[in-house]
DNA sequence: GTCTATATAATGATAGAC
DNA sequence: GTCTATCATTATATAGAC
């Protein structure tokens, strides 16, 4: 009862229970997932009622909700493929598209389950990492990328701060107490990303720690820690708060 | 009415008020702030009227809490500093708090303030910003951080994806429906600040762009912009959505 | 200061008419 | 499929006894 929708076409999508989806999507990133039902229900023009006889409960409503954002996810990833660059970094796909008026409440809901955790935000999260990870393979290849020492560990760390720090930024600006909070979201990411654009690049072209020998003592560190844990192997890994 | 405590003497400070703020600071890291007023109240061994007679109101309780793990955090930061040189980086400077007994609920808070948003949040973040701009002049005096064109938009743009990683990350952790979820969380916090050291020491040592043309690419634009927009002062000020 | 009892409002979910 | 009416629960907050 609950699959057989949704990944159906996309014409005959106009009913109310895509209507109800929708409106999910859009007042859960205005407000938080602690919108309540019949919010929801009156922006789609139902009721509450309707609401709990489409989707079983609140947290079928969230299921569903989930799924068509990770559909629409994709959708504009594609999108930004073909289109340009935008697809690279976390801030610079957000913001493109977010943009995008079809895709602005994608991204603001998406944000919301990225500060609230749960599965969605966990697929988000592994994505972004995979995403990352492929880009900056194809980088070395044509040698615009330095390689690495641990290409997934470094595409992880890379997807999970950028991420994070687009997170701790726009979280804010997604609470739309005001009149109309249509645009200004998608402006204030763009914002940021012009905002972050100029450091990064000179952090990431330029480096910033100038004394090699920091990186070197944490890999003689690391390396000796590999060895004493090859040796006994069965020891609770206590890799230590060092720093 | 609200204020005169809390920052008096902590020796005098275990009556119910404070247990009771204690108990919500615990409560709120470990199940968000959703968490009901009576809940707090059993977890302080008082009653859910003696709460609302104390703070006002939910709100009132809340600001109570800030207060008092902004106080917390400025405490263990001057201990990390004291320490060693655990008060750096954000994640290094967490994992050691976290691992402190009686630091660990304000980390957790925290986070959870971080990911909800609010006054706090925007106060640690620029705690963190500010520090963290402190630290890297005192290191480019020393000639262990190369110099930036912008050292404070750097400083900014490190301390925001260094705390939003974390977040990020870190977020799951915070749920202990599960039994005793005391030192779980700091472990976790320290397992993820040992994973993240390598790849941040690689790529901040040895640059991750190797093309450098990027960034000029970028500068130059900027530049541009810049120059454009002396000459017309009023015009909406369009960076635009590049990349 | 602290408790119990209660007021009041909002929530998710159900039942049944149409 | 859709609605209205309602239930049961839970929440914050109040009132007043002690």
């Amino acid at each position: 009862m609950r699959l057989e929708n949704g990944r159906a076409g996309r014409a005959e999508d106009l009913n109310a229970r895509a209507r109800i989806r929708d409106a999910a999507i859009v007042l859960v990133g205005r407000h938080g997932f602690g919108v309540s039902v019949r919010a929801i229900a009156e922006a789609a023009g139902t009721s509450a009622g309707l609401v709990i006889h489409h989707f079983g409960s609140k947290a079928g409503l969230r299921a569903a909700c989930d799924e068509e954002v990770l559909r629409r996810y994709r959708e504009a990833k594609t999108d930004a493929m073909q289109t340009g660059a935008s697809g690279t970094f976390a801030h610079s796909f957000m913001a493109h598209s977010a943009q995008v008026r079809e895709h602005a409440p994608m991204v603001a809901y998406l944000l919301r389950a990225l500060a609230e955790g749960g599965p969605l935000a966990e697929e988000v999260i592994e994505k972004f990492a995979l995403e990352t990870e492929q880009i900056l393979e194809a980088g070395v290849a044509s040698g615009q990328i330095r390689p690495s020492r641990d290409p997934k560990a470094r595409a992880r760390y890379l997807a999970i701060e950028s991420l994070g720090g687009m997170l701790l930024r726009m979280r804010p600006a997604l609470d739309a107490d005001g009149d109309l909070g249509d645009g200004r979201f998608g402006d204030a990411l763009v914002r940021y990303a012009s905002e972050i654009t100029l450091p990064a690049l000179e952090v990431f072209t330029e480096g910033l720690i100038a004394d090699p020998s920091f990186y070197a003592a944490f890999l003689a560190k690391d390396k000796e820690n590999e060895d004493t844990e090859n040796e006994d192997t069965e020891k609770e890994a206590g890799h230590g708060a060092r720093g």
